[in-house]
Formats: C-alpha cells, structure tokens, sequence
RNA sequence: GGCCCCAUCGUCUAGCGGUUAGGACACAGGCCUCUCAAGCCUGGAACGCGGGUUCAAGUCCCGCUGGGGUCACCA
C-alpha cells in the first residue's frame, strides 16, 4: 500500500463500549499498526438526547483499559460543527443541496401514502428546485439524490455491492434546527480527516451510498469500505443485554485480563490457520482484512473464559497479585496477613484454579480471613467423632514442623497416616474442612503451609472443638 | 414488505476444484490424584436443500430455504 493508512474508529456516547464496538475498534487499530498508519479516535456526540459526559469517560476508559493508543483524537463532533456547516453551503451554492420547507408531518403523509401505493416510501421531491420560494418559512437542508441509476459500494470484504438511486430518499444533511446528520457528518469528517479505509460493522453497508453520494456532491474521493460481520447472542439475534455482559467494562469487572478479550475479539471473526493464542505482536504482524469471515459470529462467553484462563496461567504473577489484591481489598480482606512471598505462591496454586481474577479472589479468600467460617454440610460429612483421634495427632505432628514447609508437612502426615493405618483420601479432606471450612483448596500441603503453623493449628483446634460438640 | 449481506461440527474457525473435511471451545469417557483444578489420552459431532459447470464441487454459477442488517429532521 503506498498510501499511509488512515483509519478511524467512530462510536457515539450514548451508552458504554460495547464489545461489538471495541472489536471493530480493534479491528481499525491493528490495520492501522500493521500498515504503520494512523489510528484516529472520533466521538459522534451530535445525539443532545442520549449523548451524555459520563459515556465520554466510561468510552475512553474503556480504550486505555485495553491498552489502544489512539494517534489522533479523540475528535468530537460537537466541535466541528463549522466544518459541517461549511460543507453544507458548499453543497447548497453548488445545487446538490437544497432547501426544504416540508415539515417531519408532511413527509410522514408522503411515507404514508407510497407505502399504500404500494412504492418505496421516500420524500418525494417537493422542495426540489423551489430555491427560497418561502424564505420566512422554517427549512431544512436535503441532498439531491438521483432518482435512476446505482450508487456502487466496492467493499474490500464483500465485492462490489451497488445500490439502486430509486431506493434512496434525498436524504436531510442539515435539520431545521441548523444541526447536521450522521451521514452528513460521518462523510464530511471521513473526507476532512483524509482518511483511507473505512472498517465498520455490516450494519452501515446500507448506509455507504448514501455518504458515497456526499463525497461525490463534495468532489472529494472517498475512502475504501470493509464491511465487517457483526456479533451474534446464542440465539442469533443481534447481541444485547439480555444475553448477559455487553460492555468491555463489565468484562474488567468480571475479572478479566484486557489480553484476554483482545484476544478473543479479535479471533472471532478472524484467524490464522490454527493459532488461537497470539500476542498482541503476532497480531499487529498478521492481521490483514483479507483474512477476516464475512459471516456473523455468535458471541461464546465459555471460549472467553477458557481463553482468559489461558492467559492467567501464563501471566506474571506480581501483576496478578496486584489485581488479586485489588479485589480483596475491596472484599475487605487484610492481605498483609500474608508475606508477599506467600502471596506470590497463592497466585501459583491458583492461577489453574480460576478462570477469571474474581474466581481467584474467591479462592484466595480463606487464606485472608482471621477464622474459619465452616461449611456446615462439609463439616457434617467429614468431621465426624472417629476423626478426631487422627486429627489430634495431625494437630500435634504439625505443631512439631520446624521450618512450617511442604517437606515437613508431607513427612507429619506421612507418619500419622502409618500410625493410624488411614489412606491419604481418608485423612487429607477432613484437615482440608477444618482448615479452609470447605472442601475445595489446593493441595492440602500447600494449603496448610500458604495458612501458616500458627492458623494452621488454631483451625485445626477450631475444628476438634466442633467435633466434641 | 423493498433493498442489501451471509451460510463447514452446538459455538469460533481451517479449507481458496482432487483432503480419511483439520484445529479450538464446550461435551463424554479414561489416565493422574488428598479435594478442586491444571495436564495428558480417547471419543461423538459439520459441508442447509435443489439444479447446473467440470473427468472431479465444501470449494465455481443459479434458484430455494434459513439467518442477519437496513429502510428517520437517531447515531
């Protein structure tokens, strides 16, 4: 490509970003690094109703929570409403722009009645050519429109695709409140901003000949479309809330590493032979649009899970600490209870135990809380009276390990095992309850030594009480 | 409904005229094992249908069916 490569990613602030949303987005962003180009962030805010600050800042921290750099932006289009007025007087001296006087009710009644003629509804050119016949009267800006031939979009993914001009309405560019449109706005500032391809969702194909028409009223080349296929729920519907977390900070919020839903994101939709774990370096280096599925792709929450897991397993542990930290904290558990050589070795015993950082906060729990709080049905099935004798001796050979590590933790429980002719499974799950009060841990070693000798034994002395009970 | 897009295991996908149709998630069974995981092994599972083109079609063409998108003075 001899060009620089100029993309853009264009969300409006009216609600949080979607995943759909950040793939696209992600989509830009890597063709953008993989051509060396520019990547440019722009907010289409024109919506006074719905468009709100909060949105702004929830987008934005979404796109630094990723780790996307934007090169340019973010741009809003608030901002730039002189350029959009500009380009519309421009098209109105031109004559490719016109004034219309009709009012939303009258062209209702037009909608109304094609409909029941049975033609496509569309404005019917009413206002063409009564150029300020009735200049006290209200107006708004409309675009003329040919009523024959097509309008042909050559999308890099899906071919050409050619629209017929009769299926098009001369489309309003400027209200009557002086504000311009989104396809108005979108092709003035895709022309303004130079920019050369165009990725977005399959949803705006059928808006392309509608702002291929604007650049051509502007004599401005346009730019190259890809059409990417759009995220499915499991039902194959469009994906919404109700097929359970759509926003990229809903996935921080779950535990997720940002890797992690890049990862997944980008996959979906798009592949490399067999590969299903990439950097984000393998990724910069091989993604091409060529590459991406034209079909829709149905959003598969397990195969995040799995994915996010996959990259816990292998993540610096100091980093996953600190995460795992936040989130006791927030839990209002003491971490300094442990050293942070101790925590450190939690991280290992639990990074193949969780799937997301939350599930390793739930791990990690009972190694961060001053007593045991038991699970009773655990309790009623494994600490029962003929227990107890073992359990004392377990108690006693711990009290005697000296440093408190796994060597001499295998070597106590080895030696009552003999004494009392007991199975490890026999012995391992009752000192598992009374000193995690549950029955899932890591391995009981591990366990007892991450506890320290000292809650080691109280727990254990916790325990033999419920049972004398 | 008009216009437009799409179509390989349940899901994500590889395949770019000749393959025992491959991988991944999920699922099932097994191994390992102090619980839960992780790991390892094994298994079931797909070319929507009908016509062409061709010596040969999952791959090319047409139709059907199915799914999705879009038809605003919202973005």
């Amino acid at each position: 490509m001899n060009e620089i490569v100029r993309v853009r990613f264009a969300p409006s602030n009216t609600g949080h970003l979607h995943v759909g949303g950040a793939r696209t987005a992600l989509f830009n962003w890597f063709f953008a690094r993989h051509h060396g180009g520019t990547a440019i962030l722009r907010v289409e805010d024109t919506d006074r109703e719905r468009s709100t600050e909060a949105y702004y800042d929830a987008i934005l921290e979404a796109f630094d929570w990723l780790g996307l750099e934007w090169d340019e932006g973010p741009y809003r289009q608030t901002e730039r409403m002189d350029i959009y007025t500009e380009a519309a007087k421009k098209l109105l001296a031109s004559g490719d722009a016109y004034r219309c006087t009709c009012t939303p009710d009258d062209v209702e009644e037009m909608r109304k009645k094609a409909r029941a003629e049975g033609k496509s509804p569309k404005y019917d050119g009413t206002c063409r050519g009564r150029y300020d016949k009735d200049p006290d009267r209200p107006f708004c800006l409309r675009l003329l429109t040919p009523d024959e031939g097509e309008t042909v979009v050559a999308d890099l993914l899906t071919g050409e695709v050619s629209f017929p001009n009769e299926q098009l309405d001369d489309m309003v560019i400027v209200r009557t409140d002086g504000t311009p449109t989104y396809n108005f706005c979108v092709a003035v500032d895709d022309a303004d901003m130079k920019i050369t391809h165009v990725i977005r969702g399959n949803d705006h194909l059928s808006n392309t000949p509608k702002q291929l028409l604007v650049y051509k009223a502007l004599g401005e080349p346009p730019p190259r479309f890809a059409h990417i296929s759009m995220i499915l729920g499991t039902d194959k519907k469009r994906l919404s809330k109700r097929h359970g977390a759509t926003s990229v900070l809903e996935y921080r919020r779950a535990g997720f590493l940002p890797e992690a839903l890049i990862n997944y994101l980008v996959r979906l939709g798009w592949s490399l032979g067999d590969q299903e774990v990439f950097t984000r370096d393998e990724i910069i280096e091989n993604f091409s649009i060529e590459n991406l599925n034209r079909s829709a792709a149905v959003f598969n929450p397990e195969k995040l899970l799995w994915l996010n897991q996959e990259y816990i397993k292998t993540g610096d542990a100091g980093r996953l600490l600190a995460l795992l930290e936040d989130r006791l904290h927030e839990r209002g558990l003491d971490t300094a209870l442990l050293s942070r050589e101790a925590r450190l070795a939690l991280v290992e015993e639990l990074r193949t135990r969780a799937q997301t950082i939350e599930e390793m906060a739930d791990g990690a729990r009972i190694f961060f809380t001053p007593e045991v709080e038991y699970d009773e049905k655990a309790v009623a099935k494994f600490l029962k009276p003929g227990i107890a004798a073992p359990l004392i001796k377990v108690r006693d050979a711990l009290a005697g390990v000296e440093p408190f590590a796994a060597q001499g933790v295998k070597t106590a429980f080895e030696e009552v095992l003999e004494a009392e002719g007991l199975k490890m499974g026999k012995l391992a799950q009752p000192v598992r309850v009374a000193v995690t009060g549950g029955t899932v841990s890591p391995g009981i070693y591990e366990t007892l030594c991450l506890l320290g000798k000292d809650r080691s034994l109280s727990r254990l002395d916790a325990a033999l009480g419920k049972i004398g009970d």
